[in-house]
DNA sequence: CATGAATGAGTCTTCATTCAT
DNA sequence: TATGAATGAAGACTCATTCAT
């Protein structure tokens, strides 16, 4: 998407396929990985996404030697964009605001990509490091906006931030209705009310 | 007619397999299922499950003939038990103490056995038909609960059951810690905390 | 629970259950075997069979303890009525009339049920052995005809009558139109008029 | 006629195993398959096919993912010989000499390959589609040679060219015995004889 | 570097056949 | 004798993974 136009012209003479090219093939085969593991689960075939990626199988595995790494591909690129948000709204609401704002990110993101959450434990072999790094993303995130919370004396200062973690990873599990938004919006106002200082 | 002598007699010392050895073997192997599903998540070899059943695949499928409907079966044993502990709690505990219960008792439940959120989900075919029976015997179990605590002045009378249910079922997915009962303790304490009157 | 007691001495005014219940057994199960080989071809589940014919698959071996035993007695039971009618024509028509019935009636029944033909190649084994008694039976039935119409100067005295079964078999293969019956009576006259006398 | 001149070009030094790897491959599968299919029938273990061609069972699924196109494939194959033969002895015989010819080839064939004949029945599905195509050709074969022969006078203009090929199709099914050619140029005899015009 | 053909282990699934009741 | 549960061998089919081109 990104990559503008340009590419064949003039280029080097001799690069027939310079590397941008396997960037490119890069780029197309997460993107469709994070459709398709979407959709048929952790499972999915490697074969069918190579090929609706365009790419053969062995260029696959070229980039990513297995399963698990692309998975982690797939992953830390969502996660990313998540921590970006919450940063983004740490400089521009209010602590209470912006947390609220990204729970609801976060569910919303969660709901729409099953991957996510799911990918922690169908993987064999546990919540396993694969996800480390990425967990430690979005643990990081939800801390530092709980911490400005608390410093603002909008949270109870014993509570845990992990906990609202798993509270909304949660809500992308029970399926979605039509009224997933507003369960969401409720949810969260729960959970915020729930974290109110006691007075 | 003296009772039926005879026949239990010389037999009981012989009886190696009595008629109800379809039975006994129905729930074996709904019992090595569950562990292995829970283990192995819902792509298991059922192989595997008869092996460890200590009977033959034919077996196995004379009584499931697909992987779903083993699956169901397994499903449809836990939760049974779930609701018949909302109805046991209802009858011995203050409303708000009941639910409080029951939602201690979901949490562990769902962390110890994998299978049933991620069933949920993992079934091709989305969060479908499969589990609808179950799913509304949860609903209508969390349901009673709180209606009853609704009644009784101790949550918010606009307080949605699915959304808490929704919750519960997260935090069965982001993997356990060594906290684990402390962390879904503090988790359903915010939940009712949050979902109190708002006085 | 059958019990059969006592089968032995004066059974004819109690007996309950006497062997002609094995009997009907026995001829429920050709019954449904000739269906059910008709439609499945020869390596019908022979479970399916037991269950159609409202036995246990145990007293469907009991009866024919081999797949082959099965097959041969339908078969052997599907022969003897076209053999029967070789006979009938024979005393009823003239020459010439009987073998031209009798060819259009066995096209008819192959045709109604493949499993005559079809069996002869399918079983493992070859032409085997198998149908050899009922083979016997149909080749006289269409030697008698064949001959009698020789004697009687209607067909040529070199004509080899299994030519004409072979040729008459074939009818059933071909499947079948809507035009059936009309090409298979224009065969049959085909291969009079071509086994006539030379004039 | 494949022969795709010179696309190869600087390449030919080093190919050790061409790209026309795969069409090797496929062409033995094919040729095992004619083999096996007749010895044991269509529902011959697709493995064993594999294994005696040399091949993984993997390959051959890649080139025929169905039993039905495998067999498809085997009996196009074989149709298309037969067809070849009847433009052949058009060019090169007289009318009812061709026809004859023609005949005696196919009865030759199905005698020896029992798939073409077998294929028809016993394929789930009856005489289904899978083979329009091979049993359009054959019938396009007998057709022109049947006509022509009406041209030159020397059949009957009301004869049917496809009962002639039923008559046919028949000699296959009731086993070959030594006298197997004798009898099939006899009965080819009868149907040509049977055929002519009535004068 | 990319490709996709080949491979074969791993599962699923069906049935013939046996055997305890 | 009749029954049908149990068994396991056999075959179908799918995919991850390798490797020649």
């Amino acid at each position: 998407m990104q990559k503008t136009l340009e590419t064949t012209k003039k280029r080097s003479t001799t690069t027939r396929k310079l590397r941008s090219d396997a960037l490119r093939n890069r780029e197309r085969i997460l993107e469709v990985a994070k459709g398709v593991f979407t959709r048929q689960g952790a499972n999915a075939s490697l074969e069918e996404i190579a090929k609706q990626a365009g790419v053969g199988v062995g260029t696959l595995y070229r980039h990513f030697p297995t399963r698990d790494e692309l998975i982690e591909g797939v992953y830390r690129n969502e996660v990313e964009k998540i921590a970006a948000a919450a940063a983004r709204f740490t400089e521009t609401m209010s602590p209470i605001e912006a947390l609220r704002a990204w729970m609801l990110l976060l569910v919303d993101y969660i709901a729409a990509k099953h991957i996510i959450a799911p990918a922690l434990n169908t993987i064999a072999g546990g919540p396993s490091r694969l996800h480390e790094g990425s967990r430690a993303m979005i643990q990081s995130a939800i801390d530092g906006l709980v911490k400005r919370a608390k410093r603002s004396g909008d949270l109870r200062r014993n509570l845990d931030a992990y906990d609202l973690l798993r509270a909304l990873i949660g809500v992308s599990h029970v399926g979605s209705g039509s009224d997933w938004q507003q369960s969401a919006r409720r949810l969260v106002d729960i959970l915020i009310a729930g974290s109110r200082p006691l007075k």
